[in-house]
DNA sequence: CGGGATCCTCCGGGATACTG
DNA sequence: CAGTATCCCGGAGGATCCCG
């Protein structure tokens, strides 16, 4: 995210096929995921779009990141013009981080996949559990409960 | 994504930030970005959404991906019940990967972060070379062009 | 208060080779 | 054809210390 720089803007992206039309939707998306992924994007991007925030703020809001990660993502966040950092020269230093409207337009649209998110949770479980009960039974066998 | 057991399902999520109803979003959101995140998730999602596809088809049309990880990426989609596996007992083994409806759900809510990417690609463009052109010009300074 | 610098760990993912 | 197994590397992210 920060110590090598992936270079998304200039040469070749990772992903080759954005050759199909169809595929060309699926770039974008990678590209959007590739900004908004990392652990920590969405639940920084959750607190500053309900108002401004601080440093100090943020850090514990968004529970269990890291100061490291904090600045980290915020620098990358703004650096894609989804946050504004404002300094206001005090004596104790105060920062605000605020998302830019393009920033709120993108939780809109998050909204779509936790829609999704909230209506397939389940059978998703299901799913899981049906996968994992198919694939690992080797010592479970206990046919007395099956039978 | 395989050889270390994340253990969504069982225990604490990755983020502890649910207390807060808005944050119950994020989390729901984390879970879609965890299950589609990988450079292959989307793509292979792609094909499979336009119609059954076979492990050395998806090979070719998901371009760049090794044998490995497109295993391990179908088995992972799979078990979350985004992908059916069929197989064909002959002589030549077939498989066929097909998605879900729920999948296909998912492709769709997909297509909202597709529409702000492509509105906002310049944007965020311009917001990089704006951040990077304003942090690294240590050497570059040729007040020649700027006057 | 709001970071930057450094070290270290962990795991996603590529390359390659083998198998039924 | 459709995988599986092994080795290896890079980069995300945590912990810690320091600084204005």
């Amino acid at each position: 995210m920060s110590q090598g720089n992936t270079d998304v803007t200039t040469e070749v992206s990772p992903v080759r096929q954005c050759e199909t039309p169809a595929a060309q939707a699926a770039c974008s998306v990678l590209e959007v995921l590739g900004r908004v992924s990392g652990k920590w994007s969405i639940g920084i991007l959750l607190v500053t779009t309900q108002g401004p925030a601080r440093f100090t703020e943020l850090e514990r809001q968004v529970k269990g990141i890291s100061r490291r990660m904090l600045t980290l993502t915020l620098r990358n966040l703004e650096r894609d013009g989804l946050l504004t950092r404002t300094v206001y020269p005090t004596v104790p230093p105060k920062v605000e981080y605020t998302a830019t409207p393009m920033a709120r337009e993108l939780y809109d649209s998050l909204l779509a996949l936790t829609g999704w998110a909230e209506r397939h949770l389940h059978e998703i479980d299901r799913a899981r559990a049906d996968y994992d009960g198919a694939a690992a039974p080797e010592a479970v066998r206990t046919p007395a409960l099956a039978g």
